[in-house]
RNA sequence: GCCCCCAUAGUCUAGUGGCCUAGGACGUCACCCUUUCAAGGUGAAGAUCGCGGGUUCGAAUCCCGCUGGGGGUACCA
């Protein structure tokens, strides 16, 4: 079994075709066939130069490879149509068609094509299916007229009358039909001589040998013309399965490049886990059982199978991803974690660049403390800055309203805080379970219920009140930080 | 407009004629744990299985129609 990835180069590879790819190598990986990345850029207004560097980096970022490609090479190469084409292969095949009548040579320009088109409209008929009159030439008239210099494209001779059918793995094997009165006389070859999509994927496909062709529903209304084409030619047509597409949040349309944030090379700096993109995309029009969602690529390798595909499209769930992405960040090791958040510190400003070996200890040892508060690995910097940050009470800090609890004045507060400071002052051994031993004395020493307190504390120590467990964070930060902190929360109030 | 596809809670889904008083997950809410926030645990609300007809002893599951949604309609992919 082979199966291929075929995006063309015209800009950052969307997350839907990262889907597309990862379904195509699940199914390679699951049956122990080949996976082709192959790149059509047939398209010469669209392309984009970087844009093939992008593609390939984005798919190896979330873990997919591939055994033919432009950069692996392989027995079908080259892998790049541009190439193909330099080479001859689909004037070649489109001199083969013509020969055979199933193509013609057609001079229509497309100024021509636009007024034919308005005309119709005009008339009414938003359906415009245009037949050229030249497909009911000799082939050496029509060959005549290029001798002339007339530019021309090649398009398919499609039969008037009839339908074509095909099945779809997704859509559980029954038919789609479609009349051939319904269908035109594509465009197989520009008049560049660079062939369409349509011509070139479907010479490729069969030259490569895929046997099965995944990808995305919106190709299913061009499918009749490659069942067309594959009879032209003779060809054994592939086994289809259309994926279901991913539609926006709001269920409007599907994701578009417009609109939503769907840059795979932007999920890396937006906090995103590989492992945990990959699951969530598999999970994307596809499902294993009535429970079972967490699964590694392995796994996810010897489950997928193309049956379970939904046929309906999938809306993409970005709170999903999220709190899949937290589940993958607590899988980490500490080590692991604190590797993943250095950069985005590094970014924010917190660490040096590059980090001296004392910075990546410190923040080896914060990391337990939001290890599980994280669902991004972006937020990192802003719940542990205040370990890197002066921190203090007035206009340019926190304010000092936060240190005082509910039902507690100011100067309660401030007696609290300088009783706090004159415990921790004595604490000998600085770790955590000394000093919330020296914290839970006072409390019952002042007659103070433990959460005023040590809400109180944390305030003074982190400029917030949401912060991590308190004594892990007193004893991060140490014992000298601490108190100058307690210190300066104290004067503010006094 | 025309053609094609799809249709289970707000969302992703399980379900392929009786195991369904429709299962799981995200999200939401409550409680427990608890120094805050998370995580974890328990529980709740939320679906007349889009609507209407059939077929059948029996339908979320099969058939037809309708409606709704999506896709396509380029010398783009």
């Amino acid at each position: 079994m082979r199966v291929r990835f075929a995006p063309s180069p015209t800009g950052y590879l969307h997350i839907g075709g990262v889907r597309t790819a990862l379904f195509n190598w699940l199914f390679a990986r699951h049956y122990g066939g080949q996976f082709i990345l192959r790149i059509e850029d047939t398209d010469e207004k669209r392309f984009v130069a970087d844009a093939t560097d992008d593609i390939s980096a984005s798919l190896r970022w979330v873990g997919l490879d591939w055994d033919e490609g432009p950069d692996v090479g392989g027995p079908h190469g080259p892998y790049v149509q541009s190439q193909r084409q330099a080479l001859g292969i689909y004037q070649q095949h489109s001199e083969q068609l013509l020969e055979a009548g199933w193509a013609y040579m057609s001079f229509t320009s497309e100024e021509e094509l636009a007024e034919l088109r308005a005309a119709s409209e005009a008339r009414g008929h938003k359906a415009f299916r245009f037949r050229g009159p030249e497909r009911d030439w000799p082939l050496e008239q029509q060959r005549e007229v290029a001798a002339s210099g007339k530019p021309y494209t090649i398009r398919l001779k499609l039969p008037l009358e009839g339908e074509t059918r095909f099945s779809d793995l997704v859509r559980g094997g029954s038919e789609i039909v479609v009349q051939h009165e319904q269908l035109q006389d594509i465009v197989l070859i520009k008049k560049s001589g660079m062939p369409v999509y349509h011509f070139a994927h479907l010479v490729d496909d069969h030259l490569m040998g895929v046997t099965h062709i995944l990808r995305a529903e919106e190709w299913v209304p061009s499918t009749p013309y490659h069942v067309v084409l594959y009879q032209a030619f003779g060809w054994q047509v592939p086994v289809f399965a259309h994926l279901p597409v991913i539609l926006r949040q709001d269920g409007k349309g599907k994701l578009s490049k417009r609109k939503d944030d769907v840059a795979t090379n932007r999920f890396w700096e937006r906090g995103y886990l590989p492992e945990a993109l990959f699951n969530y995309l598999a999970l994307q029009g596809w499902s294993y059982d009535d429970k079972t969602e967490i699964m590694s690529r392995d796994e996810l390798v010897s489950r997928f199978s193309i049956e379970r595909v939904q046929a309906s499209g999938a809306r993409w769930n970005p709170e999903k991803l999220r709190d899949l992405n937290g589940i993958y960040i607590r899988k980490l090791s500490a080590a692991a974690l604190a590797e993943q958040i250095e950069p985005f510190m590094v970014q924010a400003g917190l660490l040096s660049n590059p980090p001296s070996a004392d910075e990546q200890a410190y923040l080896l040892r914060l990391v337990p403390l939001v290890h599980e508060r994280l669902e991004e690995l972006s937020q990192a910097p802003e719940l542990l800055d205040f370990f890197f940050q002066a921190v203090r009470p007035g206009p340019e800090g926190y304010d000092p309203a936060l240190l005082i609890p509910k039902k507690l004045d100011a100067a309660q507060t401030l007696s609290m805080l300088r009783a706090a400071h004159g415990a921790l002052n004595i604490v000998e051994d600085w770790q955590s379970a000394k000093l919330e031993a020296a914290l839970r004395d006072l409390s019952e020493r002042l007659q103070v219920k433990v959460g005023p307190l040590f809400g109180t504390v944390r305030v003074a120590v982190s400029g917030r009140s949401v912060a991590p467990p308190l004594f892990d964070m007193l004893a991060a930060l140490g014992r000298e930080q601490t108190l100058s902190r307690l210190s300066l929360a104290a004067a503010a109030l006094a």
